[in-house]
DNA sequence: ATCGATGCAAAGTGTTTGCAGCTGT
DNA sequence: ACAGCTGCAAACACTTTGCATCGAT
C-alpha cells in the first residue's frame, strides 16, 4: 500500500526529533497532503477523527506545537480566540475574511513593502505580518 | 476643578449614543489622557481601580467594544489569547515585541506598501494590518 | 524494558452573559 | 420614573496540564 509518502513524512519527524507515532503520521499525512493549508486545532482534530485517526483535542494541541517548534508549520495571529496553523512556512502574507474566519495566501511577490522602519535599538525584525482583512461588498 | 476636558469627553460619548456614566468617563479619561495606546483589558482595568475608580472588570470589557462600536478604539488583533485595544485609530501599523506583549505604533508614512493584490470576487479590503514582529537581538 | 507519547479529565485563561440593583436624564 | 448602566458571579470557549496507560525502539 501507499507507504512511499508515509515513510517520507516519519523521516521528516524523526529529523525534527519527534518519534513518528501513529498519531503524528495521521496530523502530518492531513496538515500536508493538500497543499498550504491554514487550520484551527478544532478543524484539524475533526479531520483526523473523520479520517478514521481518534486522536484527542489535547494531543491536537501537543502536536501542533511540536510542529511548530520544529518548523515545520507556524502560527497566524488573525484573529482573537482562535489560533491557526499555517503548513506554508515560506515567506508570505494572508486575506483574513471577517465574519467567515477564512485564510487565504497571498504570494509575497504580489505585495510590495518597501521602506521598512528601523528596530528600536537592540531589536530585530523576525518577522513581518501582513493581514488584509476583507469584508464582503454590500452592493447587490 | 479642571472639568474642561470632562465636559469634552462627556460629549463626545453622548454623541456616540453612549451615556456619560462615571466609569465610562473615567475609562475614557485614562485612554485619550496619555496619546496613544494600546491596551489590555486588564491593564486599563488596573489603571482604573488604581486611579481610584474601582470599576468591575466585566464593565471594562463591556465599556471598550461600546468605544470599539462607537469608533472611538479599535481592536489589535496581534497574539493569540490576549486582546489589544488601540486608542489610536488613523492608519497606521505596529511593531510586536515577543514575549514582552509590547506593541509600538509605527507612522503609516515610514512603510510603504504597493501593488495591493486584488481582493477576491465580491470582496473589498476592510483593513490592512501590519505587523512587525521583533525580537532582541542576541548579540551581547 | 525503557522512555516518551497519548488520552482523559481537570484546571487555567481570557472573555461574555444574566440578572438584581443603581444612576443619569 | 424610566431606560440604560453596573457589578457580581456564573457560564463560556479555547488551551494547557497531570497522571495513568500505551507504544515505539
Amino acid at each position: 500500500m501507499a507507504h512511499v509518502r508515509e515513510v517520507s513524512i516519519e523521516t521528516r519527524l524523526r529529523d525534527c526529533g519527534l518519534r513518528p507515532t501513529r498519531q503524528r503520521i495521521a496530523l502530518a499525512d492531513l496538515l500536508f497532503a493538500k497543499g498550504d493549508r491554514h487550520l484551527t486545532v478544532e478543524e484539524l482534530h475533526e479531520e483526523a477523527v473523520e479520517a478514521g485517526v481518534p486522536v484527542s483535542l489535547a494531543t491536537v494541541y501537543n502536536t501542533l506545537h511540536q510542529f511548530t517548534e520544529a518548523g515545520l508549520v507556524r502560527v497566524l495571529a488573525v484573529e482573537g480566540s482562535r489560533t491557526y496553523f499555517d503548513t506554508n512556512i515560506s515567506d508570505h502574507h494572508h486575506f483574513f475574511v471577517e465574519g467567515q474566519n477564512e485564510v487565504l495566501d497571498i504570494p509575497v511577490s504580489s505585495i510590495q513593502i518597501g521602506n521598512l522602519p528601523q528596530p528600536p535599538e537592540g531589536m530585530e525584525i523576525a518577522h513581518v505580518d501582513v493581514i488584509i482583512r476583507l469584508r464582503h461588498k454590500k452592493s447587490r
